[in-house]
DNA sequence: TTGTGTTTTATTGCCTCC
DNA sequence: GGAGGCAATAAAACACAA
C-alpha cells in the first residue's frame, strides 16, 4: 500500500500518550470532563490530502516538523502558516502535530524524571540497608563489651573490695581504695569523655591494674 | 487472515491570557 | 470574546504474533 512505515517508531515514547500520565497523575489532579461523542471526520473531500480520512504525514514531512520542534516547542501563527505552506499541509494540521508532539515530549520528560527518581530511591535503599547492618554490628559489639565489663567487674568486686553493693553501682565517690575504679580515670584526664573511649580505656587498663593488684 | 496492542492524527471541552 | 494551549479521548493506521 505504502512505504512510509519503516521509521514509524523513531520518536515515539514507550508508553502511549495518555497512559503514562494517567498512571502518574494523582487522582484529584485530573479535571473532570464530560465524555463526548466523537463526530467522525467529515468527508469533505477537500484539504491537501484529498480524502476525508486521516492523512498520515510522509517521513519527510514528519522529519521536517521534528526538526522544527527541536528548535522551538511552540509555534507562532506566522511560523505555523509558513511551515504549512512549505510542507503542503493545512496550518491546522501543523498546529495539531505540534500539540501532539508536545504531549509526547512531556510524557517522555515525566518518564525520564520517574526513572531518575527511581534509581535514586533504589540507591538510597541500598545505602539504608548498609547503614542498618552497621548499626546492628555496632550494637552487637556494644553489648559484648558490656557483658565483658560486667563479667570482669564481678570478678574484681568479689576478690578485692568486698563491699560497695556490687559492680554495677560502683561509684567514684566510694571510699574504696580500689585502684581500677573509675575515679582513677581522672589521673588521665578522660573523665566525662565519650562512652566508647571510656569503656575501652577502662577495659584495657583494668587488665593492667588487675595484674598490678595481683 | 485476523485479533490485538501501539502509535499517530484529529476532535472536543475546558482553561487562561490578552 | 476569541485565540491558543492542554488533557482526554476517538479512531485510523500500523506492526506483529498466532
Amino acid at each position: 500500500m505504502s512505504n512510509m512505515s519503516e521509521e514509524k517508531m523513531l520518536f515515539s515514547s514507550p508508553l502511549s500518550s495518555s497512559s503514562f500520565y494517567s498512571l502518574m497523575a494523582p487522582e484529584g489532579e485530573k479535571r473532570s470532563r464530560r465524555r463526548r461523542k466523537k463526530v467522525k471526520a467529515a468527508d469533505d473531500g477537500g484539504g491537501s490530502g484529498g480524502e476525508g480520512r486521516k492523512r498520515r504525514l510522509t517521513d519527510a514531512q514528519a522529519k521536517f516538523l521534528e526538526m522544527n520542534f527541536g528548535e522551538e516547542r511552540k509555534l507562532e501563527s506566522g511560523r505555523k502558516v509558513q511551515l504549512a505552506t512549505e510542507l503542503g499541509l493545512d496550518p491546522k494540521q501543523v498546529a495539531v502535530w505540534f500539540q501532539n508532539r508536545r504531549a509526547r515530549w512531556k510524557n517522555k520528560q515525566l518518564e525520564d524524571e520517574y526513572l531518575k527518581l527511581k534509581s535514586l530511591h533504589d540507591a538510597n535503599l541500598v545505602d539504608k540497608c548498609h547503614l542498618e547492618n552497621e548499626v546492628l554490628k555496632l550494637k552487637k559489639r556494644l553489648s559484648e563489651s558490656e557483658e565483658e565489663i560486667k563479667r570482669l567487674s564481678g570478678c574484681s568486686s568479689g576478690g578485692v573490695a568486698g563491699g560497695g553493693g556490687g559492680g554495677e553501682g560502683a561509684s567514684p565517690s566510694s571510699s574504696s581504695t580500689n585502684t581500677y575504679q573509675p575515679a582513677a580515670l581522672g589521673e588521665f584526664g578522660v573523665e566525662g569523655e565519650d562512652l566508647m573511649y571510656e569503656t575501652e580505656y577502662t577495659f584495657s587498663n583494668y587488665i593492667m591494674d588487675w595484674g598490678y593488684l595481683l
